[in-house]
DNA sequence: AGAAAAACGGAGTGCGCTACTCCGGTTAGA
DNA sequence: TCTAACCGGAGTAGCGCACTCCGTTTTTCT
């Protein structure tokens, strides 16, 4: 990512980046990083850097220190979540059935999806990563609009949905499973399946459906997400 | 809703609440009704009651004259929500076909949950009106439950799903309406479709579906939720 | 080993944001 | 006309979090 607007020079990032760290500093990093990934996939962008930090067992300086800020952090995770994704539609694009090429897609990008709440936060408004939105659309793009157009060409797929339908309902699906990946972290595939099976041209019967206790299951996942946004016990 | 816990005497809340208001008091309470009612299915909950209260033209001293805090006032909004979805059911219950009951409903009480981003607010983890929820869901559970049992009994809904299954599928629709209410505010419709066309037992093609320019209109929603989030311009 | 450079930790700071209060002025209604 | 009820909105209090600063520790190089 070239820094399109000239950074005021923070005095611990200095303009030689070729210069490779320390080795404790290294370490750090790989720390952080995971930390990171951690603390915002399970709470999202609201996370502090310093519950980042603890995580990681480093202090709040060490993570300044290798990130100007929290955005640049965030977009840094964001970068690794997107190739990723794209990697697993150029996966799919090797497989021999369309409609399962297309499925295993979804199937896949979800899992990552539903688990990841601070995919969410910066796909849907948040401020942090904000430019990196357009390049990571430019990178999946295509793929998707591949896989579709086989599966419509196939006549497994409905035609009258396009490529980009597919990150709409993606988005769908995933506010849900954010929703209930703590008290059913499958419970989206039920969703998908049905989605599914309003997706194909046409079908005799219904796709079998994973079973859940899903009245149960909600009352749950509602209550933990209201405990989550009471901040406390 | 009577006060479940004693309250500390509130000096403008009096103990005889028979009262009546004077006239302007009364219009006022109205006025604020309806801009909050407004302001907050627009913006969500984090709306401050300063927003409601110019929204209303009046001050916020006014609105707190009302309603003893924020709570309050977002509980009396949610359950006037309830109510009339509750009413959505009970009409639907009427009709006489029993797949176009249940897709009647599901139709009205998410053209209400679509653009009302408030309501989302309180389901999903808000800390406002927690205590509302408990009796939303008893007043409107059974009635859906009824809606599903008889288009499962005439053949039209796949029968491995559940009452508590729709207000799951509320929430993933409604989500991506909220998201998309100001760029298009029926695009939900679309994939209401897709989902019903998943629900019915078999068909031999997929359901028309309505048309939009969905790769523009995502782009256009994503950028006015950033916007949004930045909370300026 | 010893010194310089690099990195570390985490208490502290500043700031933005918002729920709520307070009181001097205004209005309804008898 | 008189007063109780009501109004407005500037102000307050307090929280939460991104970010800084500096005394201390660790690495690395000669």
């Amino acid at each position: 990512m070239t820094s399109q607007s000239e950074r005021p020079e923070h005095p611990e990032h200095p303009e030689h980046p070729e210069r490779p760290l320390r080795a404790d500093a290294e370490r750090n990093r790989a720390k952080i990083m995971a930390a990171a990934a951690q603390v915002f996939a399970a709470q999202g962008l609201e996370a502090t850097l310093d519950e980042v930090a603890a995580a990681a067992g480093v202090g709040v300086g060490t993570v300044y220190r290798r990130f100007p800020d929290k955005d640049a952090l965030i977009a840094a995770l964001f970068d690794n979540a997107v190739d990723e994704i794209a990697n697993l539609a150029h996966a799919a694009a090797r497989r021999p059935n369309s409609w399962e090429a297309l499925v295993w897609f979804l199937e896949e990008a979800l899992q990552r999806q539903c688990s990841n709440r601070g995919l969410r936060d910066v796909v849907v408004g948040s401020t942090y990563a904000v430019d990196h939105m357009a390049h990571a659309k430019q990178r999946i793009t295509p793929s998707i609009e591949l896989l579709v157009a086989r599966a419509q060409r196939d006549g497994y797929l409905r035609t009258d949905v396009v490529g980009a339908d597919f990150p709409i309902m993606e988005m769908m699906i995933s506010f849900l499973g954010n929703l209930t990946a703590s008290a059913a972290p499958d419970l989206w595939r039920r969703y998908l399946t049905i989605l599914l099976d309003g997706l194909v041209v046409s079908r005799s019967q219904p796709s079998v459906l994973q079973d859940f206790p899903v009245d149960h299951l909600v009352h749950e996942a509602l209550h933990a997400e209201h405990r989550r946004a009471r901040r406390a016990i």
